[in-house]
DNA sequence: CTAATATTTCCATAATCGTTGAAATATGGA
DNA sequence: TCCATATTTCAACGATTATGGAAATATTAG
């Protein structure tokens, strides 16, 4: 994943209302949920989520297809991996999120291995 | 970690020059780097480095302390993994980000049953 | 003390964000 | 066809964001 798709990804999730869709979509599973139902769990209204699925959307968290009069939501899971992926690699130690890279072997303290 | 706490964390890491930041800050380590050291490599205003800071630093992303004249910023690891925690509990199917509640091993196309 | 360095604070500004209300669009049913 | 349902589009609004310039603060050197 690129930096800037990290970006969009990480922004798209920056929001309350925006990441509780998002959850709700994860609990959905990969069937969706009407935009409707989200709307109703989440008690927003229905402009207010059309804005924040587009957002997830661009983002690429999130995927639309139409059912019927409903529009069903569904989350990007392979995105989600892809971000979770991006942050470790990048913005911790490695795999897992320990101190990076000593440049130089310390000197005052003595690095703890794993 | 907290929703509130990993959204503020989401939304300090959400922009192209914050992200770029706390990369150089994982990079640099525990022991940190000093802010004229961070506005050099990045090329940017030591005001507007201050506002980036400041925004990690309330994410709990950063550290600071001063040392002679510089003042030492340093990446919190420990939060970076509790963001990385929580988007692997809450925004993934559980311990990787597999799509959530497999009832079924996901045939190739099925017309929703319910 | 004064001067230089390193960083922050303050003020201003354009751009973007999240929300609302009203109107428009698409689909299915009588 | 007309009507109800489901969702989107549009226009507007206050709030927040990222950045810039100028001035202030803290630290060290002379």
């Amino acid at each position: 994943m690129e930096k800037i798709e990290a970006v969009t990804a990480l922004a798209a999730l920056a929001q309350d209302n925006r990441l509780d869709v998002f959850r709700l979509l994860v609990q959905a599973g990969p069937e969706g949920m009407a935009a409707g139902a989200v709307a109703e769990a989440l008690d927003l209204a229905p402009n207010t989520l059309t804005f924040h699925f587009d957002r997830l959307r661009m983002a690429g968290l999130a995927t639309v297809r139409r059912e019927g009069r409903s529009m069903i939501y569904a989350a990007r899971f392979e995105t989600m991996n892809a971000l979770v992926g991006f942050l470790t690699e990048n913005c911790c130690g490695g795999t897992s999120c320990a101190p990076a890279t000593p440049s130089k072997p310390a000197r005052k303290r003595s690095k703890v291995p794993a």
